[in-house]
DNA sequence: TACAACTGATAAATCGATTGTTCACTGGCA
DNA sequence: TGCCAGTGAACAATCGATTTATCAGTTGTA
């Protein structure tokens, strides 16, 4: 009635945790003692003068109630072909189950099994929709093999030493998943990967890190069509506004575009590309830095690609602070499609990454059992979306 | 090298589980079998023979490495008052244990403490930036107690039985934190509630589920606040596009624009509102249904508040399409105040909601024990973010 | 008639940490 | 000397499920 009863314990006065934390603090679960009968050691079972027992149904209340062992009701329970009992045995066992209601505890079956049905998920960016469409696809699958998956954040991995411990080296997880393009972090997934399986997705790194994977999309292949749909509407000037220039993404995205480019005759000019972040403030930027380049003159692209979605919003919205009509000054296409695309004014036009996909094969290939090296995802390929943000030259 | 060994066990062929899942595939960690030694029954501690160990340290480790008993080496180690050891001992514990590296096992400390350090999170709508900045204030404030966050997913949780049942029943999270507004899980709440301490976010609903505490922002206030802003700038009839209108939320919200008009002798004319989803497609729908009304007539609000943030996004890209000028023709102000709405043409006139202290005082209100009830957070307070969507009648 | 093989099932060890209880000492005091 | 209280620390039960041996019968077979 009154809720529930678990209160923050009370707290000790001397921490040796090496953190301020209060690690002791938090919830206890309903349970509470099973018998108060304390210590009966050794005796022949006595079934008798115990309660009904109160807490959560265990394995041994199922083994009782059906009049066998603990050993073989978990092993028919699991399905354990080396389980062999009598069909007859076998339904008497999960129909009492069912009736009781049993569910195996988590704990229990983590310690015995060294697994822990949890996969860790380190981001760095949680207000990008473009990481949810992943975040998504890893949920998913994870829940498809009954995994589910713990939110972990790079910088407070990177700052807390003891979280970090925990979550790595704590067995708190079985493996995990890392959103790359953390410069830090980057330097660290060798230590993770020797500790658990990983698997670093959507941000490639030159590095290959020692045991974890990468799973990605086929970069070049998203900014080579964006570009194709440029050139094929007229386009002879393209633009780029993306994120830091080094970054792996940044550089198979200007590939993309520079081959395009290339088999149409074109190149992409140094003057109309500008790096920053990979934001909306950076599009903002970015199309303030070119602006002011450009000096109101009309020596300038007619087209700009934005390096992704939240840099295209900040375009869009940039270029209509300057009076730029779009598209009919300047057309505008970005690398991701999200909803909000189609709800801009203009909409945008943007190249759809298989961004679930790598959430849910990132999901698959730690469970596989990650073996290091690049998964490049072509399947399935990128594709346009034009909308209102790109037209024709002219 | 070749990456982690683990791969999915041999599957069983016969599933005793009630669903089509594979409950038995997954990663197994690193530890493998500690020694080869099988059966050594109770002969006395055979020291010898065996290896220096090579699977994690455990704390038997450090305790024998420092020469003491497992039993002192835990409480030295968690900070037990009741461990009375001489404080030469009790250093060298802690320092055994940090030469070693130990990290204590999760599990093993969940199935005896009964509690696993982990908060369900469960969403119904991943994708919306409004719900990732409540999802971020409890991902920290989580943290700060050294709890991790599980993430769950409404629909899964109410379509597959046994996730539920893991989820809920299995003891694998010691509480849980649930995004309201979901008229089935609604009336699941007090089950849940009945099993596991739990908060309900964000989504008052009617019913007072028994044992489920309610935190969310001060609604009310917040639609006050923009339209106060509205009326000040000249505003005499508004309109409104919002959510479903039975909705709690809705009706909070509608509550403080009546009250805000009253204040200035106005009101919420019946036809000035229209009702559909939260979110973009909901506030694109909604102006269409407007203008459809108005039929091209000048007889109209002067202004419109967007129930919430994606309707807003909708609401201005359907208004631009209509070749309604913002704010010329029409302000628009909406509730939450998000990343994007500044980087629009034009930027979204907000109130900010404290959504992020909504995740923080969930995670808190959870740890602390919820007591059921409404909690209603009014500080910070809603904070106007007056922008280019919004201007002065005329 | 033995011996092996198979059936149907159980006992007990194990996973790693926590914690109630007990034990061996050492001084202090009568 | 004898007893009590306080220190410093160890024993062993426990949490709940998995799994390796092992066992008692029964059948088949050489």
């Amino acid at each position: 009635m009154t809720g529930w009863p678990p209160l923050l314990p009370a707290r000790h006065s001397g921490h040796m945790d090496s953190s301020g934390r209060q690690a002791t603090e938090g919830l206890r679960t309903a349970a509470g003692p099973r018998t108060a009968a304390g210590s009966q050691a050794a005796g022949p079972r006595s079934t008798a003068g115990a309660g009904p027992r109160s807490g959560p149904v265990r394995l041994a209340d199922v083994a009782e109630a059906a009049g066998v062992s603990r050993a073989l009701a978990s092993r028919v329970l699991n399905g354990d072909p080396a389980a062999r009992a009598a069909a007859e045995t076998k339904a008497r066992i999960v129909e009492t189950a069912a009736r009781l209601g049993y569910v195996p505890n988590v704990a229990a079956k983590s310690l015995r099994g060294n697994r822990t049905g949890l996969i860790g998920l380190v981001v760095h960016d949680l207000s990008s929709p473009i990481y949810l469409e992943l975040m998504r696809g890893a949920r998913e699958e994870a829940a498809r093999h009954s995994y589910f998956l713990v939110l972990g954040d790079v910088d407070e991995l990177l700052a807390d030493e003891d979280a970090y411990r925990i979550l790595i080296s704590g067995r708190r997880v079985d493996g995990i998943i890392m959103q790359g393009g953390h410069g830090e972090l980057d330097r660290r997934v060798g230590d993770i990967a020797r500790a658990l399986p990983t698997v670093v997705v959507n941000a490639p790194t030159d590095v290959e890190h020692e045991g974890a994977t990468q799973v990605y999309p086929d970069e070049v292949a998203a900014t080579r069509l964006l570009t194709e749909h440029l050139i094929g509407l007229g386009h002879r000037r393209i633009g780029l506004v993306s994120g830091p220039r080094q970054s792996m993404t940044n550089r198979l995205r200007e590939e993309g575009i520079v081959t395009a480019l290339a088999a149409a005759d074109l190149e992409l000019r140094e003057e109309d590309r500008v790096h920053g972040e990979w934001s909306a403030d950076g599009g903002r930027a970015g199309v303030d830095q070119l602006v002011d380049r450009w000096g109101g003159g009309a020596d300038r692209p007619s087209a700009l690609i934005a390096g992704n979605s939240l840099v295209g919003i900040g375009m869009l919205g940039a270029l209509a602070r300057h009076d730029l009509v779009v598209p009919r000054d300047l057309s505008v296409a970005a690398v991701h499609d999200t909803w909000i695309n189609e709800h801009l004014a203009p909409s945008l036009t943007a190249v759809s990454l298989p961004l679930h996909e790598v959430g849910t094969v990132a999901v698959r290939t730690l469970l596989a059992g990650s073996h290091g090296g690049r998964h490049i995802l072509s399947d399935p390929p990128p594709v346009l979306h034009g909308r209102g943000s790109t037209g024709a030259v002219g």
